[in-house]
DNA sequence: TCAATATCGGATCGTTCAATCCATAATTAA
DNA sequence: TTAATTATGGATTGAACGATCCGATATTGA
């Protein structure tokens, strides 16, 4: 059943998709209201009925680049396949998303609230952003955790050091993107990653 | 000889000291100048007189960090080291300095200027702490390149490749320690990465 | 048919932003 | 001394900020 009242007449996911692009172009605190506005076409009024606040309309935008581009984290959840495959499918294919021209350069993720600013605000903005980074963790973690109990990797590997070296690149890469270093370098880097993956198996 | 004019009263180095904190913890949009004038003590007039605008005063501060906290990887500008060696005091230096709690969390140079603002203001951020990047990464290929050479790492070795993963995870140690990694599972991550470096050994 | 509800465009709110101006003070060069 | 130059504190600028208000409009449920 509809609920009552005029209906809203703009594009939700098209007002999410123009948003994205501009937070993740210019990052949150670069991306004023009023570029929003432009961008989605939109009223203060609809965009404030229809959010709340600009942390709001972050939060919403971010949930669609996690549903949108930033799926190809998704892959290394997937227990059904092996764990370095899942590893590297989630290198390859952030790798493959990042540098892809129809889109800002990066991961949203990635590059967003990585800083402590005093407003109420930003700590919102922090913790959307966070949460998926920690999910992204621990599943890398839980990955690895198979490759030790499935006998890919030895049985003394250090679970976190691991953990952390294979999170810290995926995070890097975003930087790496954003300063133009190309696929072809991060491909092979991804490699390299793997290729320490592969070492390490007894 | 002293400049002509009323000498400045401030103390510079202190300013700088003042302002490079906030930036880093705030980062540069986040940052105003009602902050920075409190932080540093400093009157409006005294902070444009001096650095003729925040961006200036950005890049001055990112200097001062250069040349303080953020000097940890000039080791691997040191060619008098083994490159594994400099490689290795890259990475846990940085790991050692970003999470010592005397100071902000991650470095600075890492964690700015990586999104595209519009501003004409921006550019100049972004390049400045992009320049320092580049250097670091510069320095590193430079070390993969003389363990080729010297034999440490195989012939066939891809060095923009290894380079990329290095320097990939040098800058995801910064979005690590912000999200709260531990020291103790970077340095375990460190060794990881050290450890592909000799298995790449022939 | 009508009250209630919700969205719309657009004007507008008070605040904060980076930056500038001004009168005064302190120094150097002539 | 005097003129030129620079720094100082404090008031102030116009613009942009995020957010709200308002009258008009469109829909639902009674």
């Amino acid at each position: 059943m509809s609920p009552a009242g005029r209906p809203r007449t703009f594009d939700m996911e098209a007002a999410l998709q123009a948003a994205m692009l501009l937070f993740w172009e210019q990052g949150y605190e670069a991306t004023s209201l009023a570029q929003l506005r432009e961008a989605t076409g939109l009223s203060s009024a609809s965009l404030y009925g229809a959010f709340g606040s600009k942390e709001g309309l972050f939060e919403k935008a971010v949930e669609h680049y996690i549903a949108g581009p930033g799926s190809v984290t998704d892959v290394v959840a997937d227990e059904t396949v092996s764990p370095r495959e899942a590893v590297a499918r989630l290198l390859h294919g952030s790798i493959s998303m990042q540098t892809d021209t129809s889109h800002p350069r990066g991961c949203l993720v990635a590059l967003s609230g990585t800083v402590r600013a005093p407003g109420a605000g930003e700590a919102g903005v922090r913790k959307v952003v966070a949460a998926r980074r920690a999910a992204d963790r621990a599943h890398i973690r839980a990955c690895v955790v198979r490759g030790v109990t499935s006998g890919e990797l030895a049985e003394d590997t250090d679970v976190n050091g691991v953990t952390s070296m294979i999170h810290g690149f995926l995070l890097g890469i975003s930087t790496q993107v954003c300063d133009g270093t190309s696929a072809g370098h991060l491909h092979a880097a991804a490699d390299a990653v793997l290729a320490n993956w592969d070492a390490r198996g007894r």
